[in-house]
DNA sequence: ACCTGAACACCGTTCAAGT
DNA sequence: ACCTGAACACCGTTCAAGT
Protein backbone atom coordinates (compact mmCIF):
# COMPACT_ATOMS: atom_id res chain seq x y z
CA UNK A 1 0.00 0.00 0.00
CA UNK A 2 1.24 3.22 -0.97
CA UNK A 3 1.44 6.02 1.61
CA UNK A 4 0.44 9.24 1.07
CA UNK A 5 1.94 10.97 4.24
CA UNK A 6 4.24 13.78 2.58
CA UNK A 7 7.59 13.16 3.64
CA UNK A 8 8.97 14.00 7.18
CA UNK A 9 11.72 16.66 6.95
CA UNK A 10 13.64 18.39 9.68
CA UNK A 11 11.75 21.43 8.55
CA UNK A 12 8.68 20.11 9.08
CA UNK A 13 9.16 18.31 12.40
CA UNK A 14 10.50 21.80 13.96
CA UNK A 15 7.47 23.66 12.30
CA UNK A 16 5.20 20.91 13.77
CA UNK A 17 7.26 21.71 16.95
CA UNK A 18 6.82 25.64 17.16
CA UNK A 19 3.35 25.32 16.15
CA UNK A 20 1.77 22.71 19.00
CA UNK A 21 4.47 24.90 21.52
CA UNK A 22 2.54 28.30 20.19
CA UNK A 23 -0.62 26.25 20.98
CA UNK A 24 0.08 24.38 24.06
CA UNK A 25 3.18 25.45 25.44
CA UNK A 26 6.48 24.05 25.73
CA UNK A 27 5.86 21.25 28.01
CA UNK A 28 3.23 19.96 25.56
CA UNK A 29 6.14 19.60 22.99
CA UNK A 30 7.20 15.93 24.15
CA UNK A 31 8.71 13.19 21.38
CA UNK A 32 5.83 10.55 21.82
CA UNK A 33 3.04 14.27 21.35
CA UNK A 34 5.16 15.56 18.43
CA UNK A 35 4.67 12.28 17.19
CA UNK A 36 1.74 12.08 16.78
CA UNK A 37 0.59 15.88 15.69
CA UNK A 38 2.67 14.42 12.15
CA UNK A 39 0.95 11.17 12.38
CA UNK A 40 4.15 9.14 13.20
CA UNK A 41 5.71 7.27 15.32
CA UNK A 42 8.55 9.18 18.22
CA UNK A 43 10.70 7.07 17.22
CA UNK A 44 10.48 8.49 13.50
CA UNK A 45 11.54 11.89 14.63
CA UNK A 46 15.17 10.54 15.62
CA UNK A 47 15.66 10.33 12.17
CA UNK A 48 15.56 14.24 11.68
CA UNK A 49 16.34 15.06 14.65
CA UNK A 50 19.23 13.60 16.82
CA UNK A 51 16.86 14.27 20.47
CA UNK A 52 15.37 16.51 22.32
CA UNK A 53 18.01 18.92 22.68
CA UNK A 54 18.28 19.42 19.06
CA UNK A 55 14.75 19.30 18.51
CA UNK A 56 14.62 22.73 20.85
CA UNK A 57 17.85 23.96 19.39
CA UNK A 58 16.43 23.71 16.43
CA UNK A 59 13.17 25.45 17.33
CA UNK A 60 14.83 29.26 18.24
CA UNK A 61 17.15 28.79 15.54
CA UNK A 62 13.75 28.41 13.21
CA UNK A 63 12.77 30.93 14.65
CA UNK A 64 15.16 33.62 14.83
CA UNK A 65 15.14 32.67 11.13
CA UNK A 66 11.89 34.12 10.92
CA UNK A 67 13.31 38.01 12.18
CA UNK A 68 12.75 39.97 9.59
CA UNK A 69 15.66 41.41 7.68
CA UNK A 70 17.48 44.44 8.63
CA UNK A 71 16.41 47.54 7.44
CA UNK A 72 18.86 50.67 7.14
CA UNK A 73 17.17 53.67 8.59
CA UNK A 74 18.50 57.32 8.79
CA UNK A 75 20.72 56.49 12.18
CA UNK A 76 22.65 53.71 13.40
CA UNK A 77 20.00 53.78 16.66
CA UNK A 78 17.04 53.96 14.63
CA UNK A 79 18.01 50.65 12.46
CA UNK A 80 18.78 48.75 15.92
CA UNK A 81 15.47 49.93 17.41
CA UNK A 82 13.40 48.62 14.16
CA UNK A 83 15.59 45.19 14.08
CA UNK A 84 15.19 44.89 17.85
CA UNK A 85 11.40 45.50 18.33
CA UNK A 86 11.10 44.02 14.97
CA UNK A 87 12.71 40.91 16.97
CA UNK A 88 10.77 40.88 19.36
CA UNK A 89 8.10 41.27 18.05
CA UNK A 90 8.22 38.08 16.67
CA UNK A 91 9.49 36.56 19.83
CA UNK A 92 6.03 37.82 21.55
CA UNK A 93 4.56 35.04 19.21
CA UNK A 94 6.12 32.38 20.64
CA UNK A 95 6.01 33.16 24.43
CA UNK A 96 7.69 29.38 24.89
CA UNK A 97 10.79 30.89 22.93
CA UNK A 98 12.65 33.66 25.82
CA UNK A 99 12.90 30.30 27.97
CA UNK A 100 13.97 28.05 25.78
CA UNK A 101 16.96 30.14 24.23
CA UNK A 102 18.49 30.25 28.12
CA UNK A 103 18.60 27.14 28.03
CA UNK A 104 20.46 26.32 24.99
CA UNK A 105 24.09 26.69 24.96
CA UNK A 106 25.54 27.13 21.68
CA UNK A 107 23.49 29.71 18.66
CA UNK A 108 22.33 28.33 15.36
CA UNK A 109 22.91 28.99 12.15
CA UNK A 110 20.40 31.46 11.87
CA UNK A 111 20.81 33.11 15.04
CA UNK A 112 24.73 33.37 14.53
CA UNK A 113 23.70 35.11 10.91
CA UNK A 114 21.36 37.69 12.80
CA UNK A 115 23.93 38.14 15.69
CA UNK A 116 26.62 39.02 12.83
CA UNK A 117 24.06 41.70 11.09
CA UNK A 118 23.43 43.55 14.62
CA UNK A 119 27.51 43.36 14.78
CA UNK A 120 28.05 44.72 11.35
CA UNK A 121 25.45 47.76 12.92
CA UNK A 122 27.51 48.61 15.56
CA UNK A 123 30.98 48.56 13.51
CA UNK A 124 29.73 50.77 11.01
CA UNK A 125 28.46 52.96 13.78
CA UNK A 126 31.78 53.31 14.53
CA UNK A 127 31.72 51.65 18.01
CA UNK A 128 35.08 50.48 19.23
CA UNK A 129 35.10 46.54 19.79
CA UNK A 130 34.82 46.09 23.58
CA UNK A 131 32.00 49.10 23.15
CA UNK A 132 30.07 46.88 20.62
CA UNK A 133 30.75 43.61 22.91
CA UNK A 134 29.08 45.32 25.85
CA UNK A 135 26.09 46.86 23.52
CA UNK A 136 24.91 43.70 22.18
CA UNK A 137 24.78 42.43 26.02
CA UNK A 138 23.32 45.41 26.91
CA UNK A 139 20.27 44.60 24.21
CA UNK A 140 20.19 40.88 23.84
CA UNK A 141 18.87 40.36 27.18
CA UNK A 142 16.03 42.91 27.61
CA UNK A 143 14.42 42.51 24.01
CA UNK A 144 15.02 38.96 23.31
CA UNK A 145 13.86 38.40 26.94
CA UNK A 146 10.74 40.81 26.37
CA UNK A 147 8.70 39.83 29.33
CA UNK A 148 9.11 39.80 32.89
CA UNK A 149 6.62 37.82 34.95
CA UNK A 150 8.54 38.66 38.72
CA UNK A 151 7.82 42.26 37.66
CA UNK A 152 4.18 41.41 38.04
CA UNK A 153 2.74 41.76 34.66
CA UNK A 154 3.77 40.85 30.88
CA UNK A 155 5.65 44.00 29.59
CA UNK A 156 3.94 45.17 26.77
CA UNK A 157 5.61 46.31 23.25
CA UNK A 158 5.54 50.08 24.49
CA UNK A 159 7.91 48.89 28.06
CA UNK A 160 10.10 47.24 25.71
CA UNK A 161 10.23 50.27 23.25
CA UNK A 162 11.21 52.30 26.45
CA UNK A 163 13.90 50.12 27.32
CA UNK A 164 15.14 49.63 24.52
CA UNK A 165 15.16 53.64 23.88
CA UNK A 166 16.85 54.59 27.37
CA UNK A 167 19.93 51.89 26.73
CA UNK A 168 20.54 52.92 22.46
CA UNK A 169 20.41 56.44 24.19
CA UNK A 170 22.46 55.77 26.42
CA UNK A 171 25.10 53.89 23.76
CA UNK A 172 25.20 56.80 21.63
CA UNK A 173 25.93 59.22 24.41
CA UNK A 174 29.26 56.56 25.01
CA UNK A 175 30.24 56.06 21.22
CA UNK A 176 30.12 59.75 21.03
CA UNK A 177 32.34 60.14 24.22
CA UNK A 178 34.87 57.62 23.18
CA UNK A 179 35.05 59.36 19.46
CA UNK A 180 35.89 62.75 21.13
CA UNK A 181 37.50 61.85 24.89
CA UNK A 182 37.38 64.56 27.36
CA UNK A 183 40.42 66.50 27.90
CA UNK A 184 39.64 67.42 31.26
CA UNK A 185 38.99 65.27 34.72
CA UNK A 186 36.48 62.96 34.88
CA UNK A 187 33.16 63.97 35.73
CA UNK A 188 32.13 62.32 39.24
CA UNK A 189 29.49 59.43 38.32
CA UNK A 190 31.45 58.50 35.02
CA UNK A 191 31.04 55.14 34.62
CA UNK A 192 34.78 53.65 35.43
CA UNK A 193 35.60 51.52 32.31
CA UNK A 194 38.69 53.25 30.65
CA UNK B 1 12.07 2.43 67.39
CA UNK B 2 12.78 6.66 67.28
CA UNK B 3 13.08 8.48 64.56
CA UNK B 4 16.37 10.30 64.32
CA UNK B 5 15.78 12.58 61.53
CA UNK B 6 15.11 15.96 62.12
CA UNK B 7 11.82 16.73 61.47
CA UNK B 8 10.64 17.83 57.56
CA UNK B 9 10.07 21.52 57.45
CA UNK B 10 9.17 23.89 53.85
CA UNK B 11 12.51 25.56 54.57
CA UNK B 12 14.18 22.25 54.96
CA UNK B 13 12.36 21.12 51.38
CA UNK B 14 13.14 24.43 49.77
CA UNK B 15 17.08 24.59 50.93
CA UNK B 16 17.74 21.34 49.61
CA UNK B 17 15.54 21.68 46.77
CA UNK B 18 17.95 24.92 45.96
CA UNK B 19 21.03 23.28 47.48
CA UNK B 20 20.04 20.70 44.81
CA UNK B 21 19.65 22.78 41.95
CA UNK B 22 22.83 24.99 42.25
CA UNK B 23 24.72 21.21 42.35
CA UNK B 24 23.10 19.48 39.58
CA UNK B 25 20.93 21.69 37.73
CA UNK B 26 17.26 22.31 38.10
CA UNK B 27 16.76 19.18 36.18
CA UNK B 28 17.58 17.28 38.57
CA UNK B 29 15.41 18.38 41.13
CA UNK B 30 12.62 15.97 40.42
CA UNK B 31 10.19 15.08 43.84
CA UNK B 32 11.80 11.56 44.14
CA UNK B 33 15.58 12.84 43.74
CA UNK B 34 14.72 15.49 46.53
CA UNK B 35 13.16 12.90 48.87
CA UNK B 36 16.09 11.05 48.39
CA UNK B 37 18.49 13.90 49.33
CA UNK B 38 16.52 14.22 52.96
CA UNK B 39 16.33 10.55 53.47
CA UNK B 40 12.37 10.70 52.88
CA UNK B 41 10.19 9.04 50.69
CA UNK B 42 8.93 12.11 47.65
CA UNK B 43 5.64 11.51 48.46
CA UNK B 44 6.35 12.62 52.36
CA UNK B 45 7.55 15.85 50.43
CA UNK B 46 3.40 16.98 49.70
CA UNK B 47 2.90 17.69 53.08
CA UNK B 48 5.15 20.75 53.30
CA UNK B 49 4.52 21.44 49.15
CA UNK B 50 1.91 21.22 47.37
CA UNK B 51 3.58 19.97 44.25
CA UNK B 52 6.07 20.49 41.55
CA UNK B 53 5.10 23.94 41.01
CA UNK B 54 4.32 25.09 44.49
CA UNK B 55 8.19 23.77 45.03
CA UNK B 56 9.53 25.57 42.25
CA UNK B 57 7.54 28.62 43.34
CA UNK B 58 9.05 28.13 47.06
CA UNK B 59 12.68 27.65 45.67
CA UNK B 60 12.71 31.56 43.41
CA UNK B 61 11.12 33.01 46.32
CA UNK B 62 13.53 31.72 48.53
CA UNK B 63 16.44 33.14 47.00
CA UNK B 64 14.86 36.13 46.49
CA UNK B 65 14.47 36.14 50.39
CA UNK B 66 18.49 36.08 50.16
CA UNK B 67 19.08 39.38 48.77
CA UNK B 68 20.91 41.54 50.90
CA UNK B 69 19.24 44.75 52.33
CA UNK B 70 18.89 47.62 50.55
CA UNK B 71 21.22 50.39 51.33
CA UNK B 72 20.28 54.01 50.98
CA UNK B 73 23.29 55.72 49.17
CA UNK B 74 23.94 59.70 48.22
CA UNK B 75 21.98 59.46 45.21
CA UNK B 76 19.07 57.39 44.37
CA UNK B 77 20.85 55.88 40.99
CA UNK B 78 23.34 54.75 43.51
CA UNK B 79 20.45 53.37 45.89
CA UNK B 80 19.03 51.45 42.95
CA UNK B 81 22.49 50.16 41.52
CA UNK B 82 23.78 49.11 44.61
CA UNK B 83 20.52 47.04 45.59
CA UNK B 84 20.12 45.58 41.70
CA UNK B 85 23.54 44.56 41.52
CA UNK B 86 23.55 42.94 44.91
CA UNK B 87 19.90 41.11 43.74
CA UNK B 88 21.80 40.26 40.70
CA UNK B 89 25.11 38.91 42.26
CA UNK B 90 22.80 36.57 44.14
CA UNK B 91 21.12 35.06 41.32
CA UNK B 92 24.30 34.46 39.73
CA UNK B 93 24.91 32.03 43.07
CA UNK B 94 21.75 30.14 41.20
CA UNK B 95 22.08 30.18 37.47
CA UNK B 96 19.06 28.06 37.07
CA UNK B 97 16.55 30.88 39.02
CA UNK B 98 16.59 33.42 36.49
CA UNK B 99 15.35 30.61 33.88
CA UNK B 100 13.08 29.09 36.83
CA UNK B 101 11.46 32.84 37.19
CA UNK B 102 10.19 33.03 33.93
CA UNK B 103 8.24 30.11 34.52
CA UNK B 104 6.55 31.27 37.14
CA UNK B 105 3.18 33.79 37.24
CA UNK B 106 3.12 35.17 40.83
CA UNK B 107 5.42 36.24 43.25
CA UNK B 108 5.94 35.26 46.19
CA UNK B 109 5.99 37.21 49.93
CA UNK B 110 9.83 37.66 49.70
CA UNK B 111 9.76 38.89 46.20
CA UNK B 112 6.91 41.14 46.91
CA UNK B 113 8.59 42.95 49.45
CA UNK B 114 11.43 42.71 47.41
CA UNK B 115 9.55 45.23 44.40
CA UNK B 116 7.88 47.45 47.01
CA UNK B 117 11.52 48.15 48.32
CA UNK B 118 12.65 48.85 44.91
CA UNK B 119 8.94 51.27 44.51
CA UNK B 120 9.50 52.99 47.11
CA UNK B 121 12.62 54.21 46.32
CA UNK B 122 11.47 55.28 42.47
CA UNK B 123 8.67 57.15 44.88
CA UNK B 124 10.86 58.71 47.20
CA UNK B 125 13.17 60.06 43.72
CA UNK B 126 10.03 61.74 42.75
CA UNK B 127 9.45 59.51 39.71
CA UNK B 128 5.48 59.55 38.53
CA UNK B 129 3.73 56.36 39.15
CA UNK B 130 3.83 55.83 35.49
CA UNK B 131 7.83 56.30 35.10
CA UNK B 132 8.13 54.03 37.80
CA UNK B 133 6.29 51.40 36.31
CA UNK B 134 8.29 51.80 33.28
CA UNK B 135 11.40 51.98 35.24
CA UNK B 136 10.46 48.67 36.87
CA UNK B 137 10.20 46.65 33.83
CA UNK B 138 13.32 48.50 32.32
CA UNK B 139 15.18 47.45 35.40
CA UNK B 140 14.07 43.94 36.15
CA UNK B 141 14.33 42.27 33.06
CA UNK B 142 17.58 43.12 33.03
CA UNK B 143 19.52 42.37 36.43
CA UNK B 144 17.04 39.66 37.67
CA UNK B 145 17.56 37.76 33.99
CA UNK B 146 21.22 38.71 33.98
CA UNK B 147 22.80 35.84 31.82
CA UNK B 148 22.65 36.42 27.68
CA UNK B 149 22.83 32.99 25.98
CA UNK B 150 21.60 33.68 23.01
CA UNK B 151 24.31 36.50 22.35
CA UNK B 152 27.44 33.97 22.86
CA UNK B 153 28.88 34.25 26.11
CA UNK B 154 27.38 34.67 29.82
CA UNK B 155 27.83 38.36 30.65
CA UNK B 156 29.55 39.05 33.64
CA UNK B 157 29.18 41.97 36.64
CA UNK B 158 31.16 44.17 34.89
CA UNK B 159 28.70 43.81 31.41
CA UNK B 160 25.69 44.06 33.86
CA UNK B 161 26.67 47.34 35.66
CA UNK B 162 27.25 48.95 32.31
CA UNK B 163 23.66 48.24 31.00
CA UNK B 164 21.83 48.91 34.19
CA UNK B 165 24.64 52.45 34.34
CA UNK B 166 22.58 53.18 30.76
CA UNK B 167 19.40 52.78 31.96
CA UNK B 168 19.68 54.29 35.54
CA UNK B 169 21.44 57.67 33.50
CA UNK B 170 18.25 57.67 31.17
CA UNK B 171 15.68 57.08 34.17
CA UNK B 172 17.17 59.92 36.10
CA UNK B 173 17.18 61.96 32.55
CA UNK B 174 13.71 61.12 31.95
CA UNK B 175 13.02 61.98 35.82
CA UNK B 176 14.38 65.46 35.16
CA UNK B 177 12.55 66.31 32.17
CA UNK B 178 9.32 65.72 33.96
CA UNK B 179 10.38 67.43 37.01
CA UNK B 180 11.03 70.55 34.44
CA UNK B 181 8.95 70.09 31.29
CA UNK B 182 10.43 71.89 27.95
CA UNK B 183 9.05 75.04 27.08
CA UNK B 184 9.94 75.00 23.39
CA UNK B 185 9.03 72.61 20.81
CA UNK B 186 10.13 68.61 21.38
CA UNK B 187 13.56 67.95 19.91
CA UNK B 188 13.62 65.50 17.37
CA UNK B 189 14.78 61.99 18.58
CA UNK B 190 12.68 62.13 21.52
CA UNK B 191 10.68 59.78 22.84
CA UNK B 192 7.43 59.95 22.33
CA UNK B 193 5.44 58.87 25.44
CA UNK B 194 3.94 61.95 26.50
C1' DA C 1 17.49 5.07 4.67
C1' DC C 2 13.43 5.41 7.06
C1' DC C 3 9.98 3.89 10.23
C1' DT C 4 8.10 0.69 13.92
C1' DG C 5 7.05 -1.21 18.58
C1' DA C 6 8.62 -3.21 22.67
C1' DA C 7 11.51 -2.21 26.52
C1' DC C 8 14.22 0.50 30.12
C1' DA C 9 14.81 3.90 33.38
C1' DC C 10 12.89 7.67 34.63
C1' DC C 11 8.83 11.54 35.72
C1' DG C 12 4.52 13.93 38.83
C1' DT C 13 0.72 12.67 41.29
C1' DT C 14 -3.44 9.77 43.35
C1' DC C 15 -4.75 6.75 46.57
C1' DA C 16 -5.27 3.38 50.33
C1' DA C 17 -2.79 2.09 54.10
C1' DG C 18 -0.04 2.57 58.04
C1' DT C 19 1.79 5.28 62.56
C1' DA D 1 -0.69 15.01 61.05
C1' DC D 2 2.89 12.86 58.82
C1' DC D 3 4.94 9.32 56.12
C1' DT D 4 4.83 5.05 53.10
C1' DG D 5 4.57 2.15 48.88
C1' DA D 6 2.04 0.55 45.11
C1' DA D 7 -0.11 2.19 40.99
C1' DC D 8 -1.24 5.25 36.87
C1' DA D 9 -0.24 7.92 33.07
C1' DC D 10 3.25 9.97 31.33
C1' DC D 11 8.63 11.06 29.78
C1' DG D 12 13.41 10.45 26.52
C1' DT D 13 15.98 7.08 24.47
C1' DT D 14 18.03 2.20 23.11
C1' DC D 15 17.53 -1.54 20.48
C1' DA D 16 16.12 -5.30 17.39
C1' DA D 17 13.16 -5.78 13.77
C1' DG D 18 10.84 -4.66 9.70
C1' DT D 19 10.43 -2.21 4.69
Amino acid sequence: MIDRRPPLTRARVLDAAIALADRDGVDAVSMRRLGQELGVEAMSLYTHVHGKDDLLDGMVDAVVARFPVVRREASWTATLRGALLAAGAEMARHPWAPGVVRTRTSPGPATTAYLDAISRILADAGLSAALADRARHALGGRVLGLTDILFGRQSDEADAAFALDLVLDGLDRERARQAAPPTGRTREGDWKMW
